[in-house]
DNA sequence: AAAATGACCAGTTGAATAAAACAGTCATTA
DNA sequence: TAATGACTGTTTTATTCAACTGGTCATTTT
């Protein structure tokens, strides 16, 4: 039987990061789970940090080709940079190794999360940036810094979804996108 | 020579508040500052909790004060909504209260201080929906939500001064204006 | 020879507990 | 009658030390 020791390695972090976050996870109990003696994981990671942050790559590999599925070209650009961004925060509320991530990074601050985290929203920004990019060259929308755009797209999102839903009902998808289209798409002005 | 003791107590609190945070600070140590025996504090509050609560809604009025002087009828509403709402986050900066107590509440949670800050971001929310409101029905901006509006405009100012500053270099109060008109006034659209 | 291993080490953490500080009370004082 | 500060039960902080953790490396396995 053919083994990947690597990947069992990564497998069984992913899992018990999963489970019990990155500071509660050890690597002699990661080395249990993987069947790999501890000095192993040494010959694949320089330390529990880059085997962290090399799980993370991948998962961000994974939250951008889903927004670039959600994206569908016949519809319209702040259709689309809804739908990403929507599907971004989705892939966060499904995935549980985001979960339990967001969740020590705010409980305990542990500052390789935070670093991680940081990484995750920078990721996000980029690819959002880029769509931006595109859309003022296409004459889409209006000229505007990409960089502040993406992020003052990205931060409405945010509270939109999250800082919203703690002030009482959450706001559905469409209210969602149809808020997003109001505030930054058509403006308040008559 | 006449004295307040009430006053002085809230004199001494505030004092103490802004240079120890709400936890560090003693009733004791309060007391003593105030020139006055611990039980007299308690003839005139409560506890603890009820002391800082009154001095947050003697500044929760002070804001309120601030923001209404920004603001000059002869200027546009979206104008007056950036200097309303720049003053408001002007006056955090300005007052050595808040800024320990943000700092407080950030760094160590302390639930009295949560609650203090939940109360000052509801005054500065419920201070933008009634111009909100008044700016619908004068017809100066489209109908809609105020409370998601207020809300929106509140969290896209906190963004643009506080958020982005930590990604750089901070922005100007005319770039701030700029972006605010921008995004939510203009809108992206071509 | 190369890859894998786990006993080992130095540094860190967290449980246990002792000591100090605290918010709030109330019998005494002025 | 208003003011007080010594007092109290509880919470917070400081200290200790055994257990644990990330990372190494001499030894074993392939």
């Amino acid at each position: 039987m053919a083994v990947d020791r690597k990947q069992d390695i990564i497998e069984a972090a992913t899992k018990s990061f999963s489970l019990f976050g990155y500071k509660a996870t050890t690597m002699d109990q990661v080395a249990k789970l993987a069947n790999v003696g501890k000095g192993t994981i040494y010959t694949f990671f320089k330390n529990k940090e880059e085997l962290f942050d090399e799980i993370i790559q991948t998962l961000i590999a994974e939250m951008r080709e889903a927004a670039e599925k959600a994206i569908d070209p016949s519809l319209t650009f702040h259709e689309n940079v809804h739908r990403a961004l929507f599907e971004i925060l989705q892939f966060r509320r499904r995935h549980q190794l985001t979960i339990k991530l967001f969740q020590e990074g705010k409980e305990m601050g542990t500052p390789a999360v935070l670093d991680v985290m940081a990484m995750m929203e920078e990721a996000v920004l980029s690819f959002i940036k880029e769509k931006v990019l595109l859309a003022v060259q296409a004459g889409k929308i209006k000229p505007c810094n990409p960089e502040v755009t993406a992020f003052v797209m990205f931060k409405l999102y945010i509270s939109l979804i999250f800082d919203w839903e703690q002030r009482g009902a959450p706001l559905s998808e469409e209210e969602i996108s149809r808020l997003f289209e109001l505030y930054l798409f058509e403006g308040l002005s008559t």
